[in-house]
DNA sequence: TCTTGACCTCAAGTCGACTTGAAGTAGAAC
DNA sequence: GTTCTACTTCAAGTCGACTTGAGGTCAAGA
């Protein structure tokens, strides 16, 4: 009997309770009972939890976690989705240090108006082009 | 008179006509007049259109962009904002970069199970911290 | 002149991930 | 035994960036 109430689950995580009411609504996480009407959780939910923090980083929608996890709660991670997803990280890394730099250059730059600057310019033909837009998925939301 | 139709900007630009209508909403550009109903717009909104996609790439919302141009349509762009985004987005780049390294060994990882992983557990202890999670803004999705 | 079809307006809907609010309940402290 | 307070449920709201739908208009081609 060492499960963790709600509230301690929550704390620990760092997100609050109507956050894992609205995991438990969505299949991700479960309680292993209630103390009264509180829900008491085993504390591995914590692990659970970091999993599902790391793959909402890595850009997977809460769906897409929640068909990660076996019927039985083991992850079953699927490799090639990893893999796949690794590129695509790789392929918006790319992309964003373009901008970063150019965010720099144009930080820097002397000309009286970003229009006039070269570099800038080139960067907007890119974008224009398609090619610094399109970053694919988005990592979530900073708290 | 070498304005352009709407649909005409809409293709050139390659987005939709609503978008076009719905940026005219938010103040982000506006057409040079009407041919009929339709909206004629100066080629220069493609430059802008350029500038609204990259702004939106480098994590700026529509609002805030929209206060990137002075009441001259000129782009007025503020160069510590710059220096800011890009210093976030250097963060973001490093975060996904750690990430993009342990999704692929994870990938490869030959033990049965991920949370067997020495590897995979730091990844999630690091996730469970608040050292991986926390990418800041996001860029918009891929059309 | 008539038809066609692409544009027009304005309100409402969508999507994902949560949050908020109202009304209720139960364990624990007094 | 009563009160307090943190939990509970369920429905609805929020946010940003658009999209969709209904009903209307007008320039251009036949």
């Amino acid at each position: 009997m060492t499960d963790l109430d709600i509230a301690e689950v929550a704390h620990r995580a760092g997100v609050p309770a109507s956050t894992l009411r609205f995991y438990e609504e969505k299949g991700l996480i479960a309680p292993t009972g209630r103390r009264g009407l509180r829900r008491q959780y085993d504390p591995g939910v914590l692990e659970r939890l970091a999993l599902i923090a790391l793959g909402r980083t890595a850009g997977f929608s809460l769906d897409e976690i929640a068909r990660m996890f076996a019927p039985d709660g083991q992850p079953r991670i699927d490799r090639r989705m990893l893999s796949a997803r690794a590129e695509e990280l790789d392929r918006t890394i790319r992309e964003l240090g373009v901008l970063r730099d150019s965010l720099r250059h144009a930080a820097a730059c002397p000309a009286p108006s970003h229009l006039e600057c070269d570099t800038f310019r080139r960067l907007l033909d890119a974008a224009a082009s398609g090619g610094v837009t399109a970053p694919g998925r988005r990592p979530p939301e900073r708290r």
